[in-house]
RNA sequence: UGGGGCGUCGCCAAGUGGUAAGGCACCGGUUUUUGGUACCGGCAUUCGCAGGUUCGAAUCCUGCCGCCCCAG
């Protein structure tokens, strides 16, 4: 079921809140400055909340990144339009040990990180949400494109409506604790509709491009955040195929991740390589054609759980693909058809219908049977 | 040194007189709150070099250079 709240429905959402004191998580883009001007406007007592979560200087010039630098600039000139408190919190040193830190590290395991649900699991939904409580707060408010909908047994946690801009998949290690606490005003909503609203109250944030990109890498060179913690990872070594004859070489396993086509450097081929897995011990990147990428299971840790994970469930491995049907069953999630381009390190997050059961983060696959043997085609 | 083969974009490679296919790689774009994928577009006025024949050559002829193989 996918509930569309039409754009006047959202006071339903904040009226419960009118006369009460709410915290709002402004990154300084338009999303959650319409949050802020929203839940004022529904009459909420706001406090808005701005992290300062890495090198300001570095990044400030860079428009479109949360909160650094122009960001929390324009997240201060949005709550000082709306009226409304705002603080800006220093917490630099927690991101860079719980997000950037473990970024790297995941490189070095030769996997591929999702900083983002780093971010909302430790600093956002577990620090920030405990300083909203410390200020008094009945609830802490994100401009995440997500519905908190109310189910039988409490919260559940939902897709959001757009699903251009749905962002489940970077929160799918939301608690149920943390989701009692957790409101998504704009969750219903498409963006079009949002940049409205930001019009309307004119905030000079609306018409301000949507992030994209790791907020802390500048540029797109994300390899280079990762070498100047880790200068190790730039060793050079050897591109392989499965059976390990010498392809090329490679510049840095960080560099790459599977399912990755472009930047091996691998010509004279018949047919694409793409990157079929990576072994970190041996600094060693292993490529193959693209039948080589289909897996049938993956094997999976720290699974979060919202919701019946048992049955047939749609998942997700990147947050771009399309969804696909698959069992749920303990460490193992297996996949109706094979999938191409599983990487560990990323996420598996389940859903029923628009609902989020659970996610899990990727630590192996399993290869299909060789594909073509027993397909037709 | 004798005999044979070959030298076309970074790699593989089609094209044997009519004015340079394709694949891989690479680059750019689109899409996108992680990467990646996918898709779209770009990518040799030039065919080892120098002459010659011809209306016209990468394709024919001559010489040179380079590489490979077999003979020694």
């Amino acid at each position: 079921m996918t509930l569309t709240l039409a754009p006047n429905a959202i006071s339903h959402l904040l009226a419960p809140l009118a006369g009460r004191r709410v915290a709002v998580a402004m990154s300084g883009g338009v999303d959650s400055s319409v949050v802020a001007a929203l839940a004022a406007e529904a009459g909420c007592d706001v406090v808005g909340v701005t992290l300062q979560l890495y090198d300001a200087g570095a990044a400030a010039a860079r428009p479109g990144a949360c909160c650094a630098g122009a960001d929390i600039r324009d997240a201060r000139a949005v709550a000082e339009r709306i009226g409304i408190p705002h603080y800006v919190v220093d917490m630099e040193e927690r991101f860079r040990a719980a997000v950037i830190d473990a970024f790297a590290d995941s490189y070095a395991r030769g996997q591929t990180p999702v900083p983002c649900v780093e971010c909302n699991k430790t600093v956002k939904f577990t620090d920030l949400l405990e300083l909203a409580q410390g200020l008094g707060a009945e609830a802490l408010l994100t401009g995440h494109y997500v519905q908190r909908l109310l189910g039988p047994d409490g919260p559940e946690l939902h897709r959001g409506a757009d699903p251009a801009k749905d962002q489940s998949y970077f929160l799918w290690t939301t608690t149920r604790a943390q989701l009692d606490y957790l409101r998504f005003p704009l969750g219903g909503l498409s963006k079009a509709v949002v940049r409205q609203e930001a019009e309307r109250f004119g905030l000079g944030v609306a018409a301000k491009p949507d992030s994209q990109d790791i907020c802390f890498v500048g540029g797109g060179d994300y390899a280079g955040i990762v070498e100047k913690l880790r200068p190790e990872l730039a060793t050079p070594g050897d591109i392989v195929d499965s059976a390990g004859r010498v392809l090329g070489r490679h510049g840095g396993i960080h560099r790459f991740t599977v399912g990755q086509r472009r930047g091996l450097d691998i010509g004279g081929q018949a047919e694409a390589l793409y990157v079929v897995g990576i072994d970190a011990a041996a600094n060693r990147v292993v490529a193959g054609p693209r039948a080589e990428l289909a897996v049938a299971a993956a094997l999976v840790e720290g699974t979060n759980t919202l919701g019946d994970l048992a049955g047939p469930v749609t998942v997700k491995v990147r947050s771009l693909a399309a969804l696909a049907p698959a069992v749920w069953d303990g460490d193992w999630l297996h996949f109706d058809a094979p999938l191409l381009g599983v990487a560990p390190g990323q996420a598996a997050v389940a859903y029923r219908g628009s609902r989020v059961l659970g996610g899990a983060t990727i630590a192996a696959t399993r290869r299909a049977a060789r594909p073509g043997n027993d397909l037709p085609g």
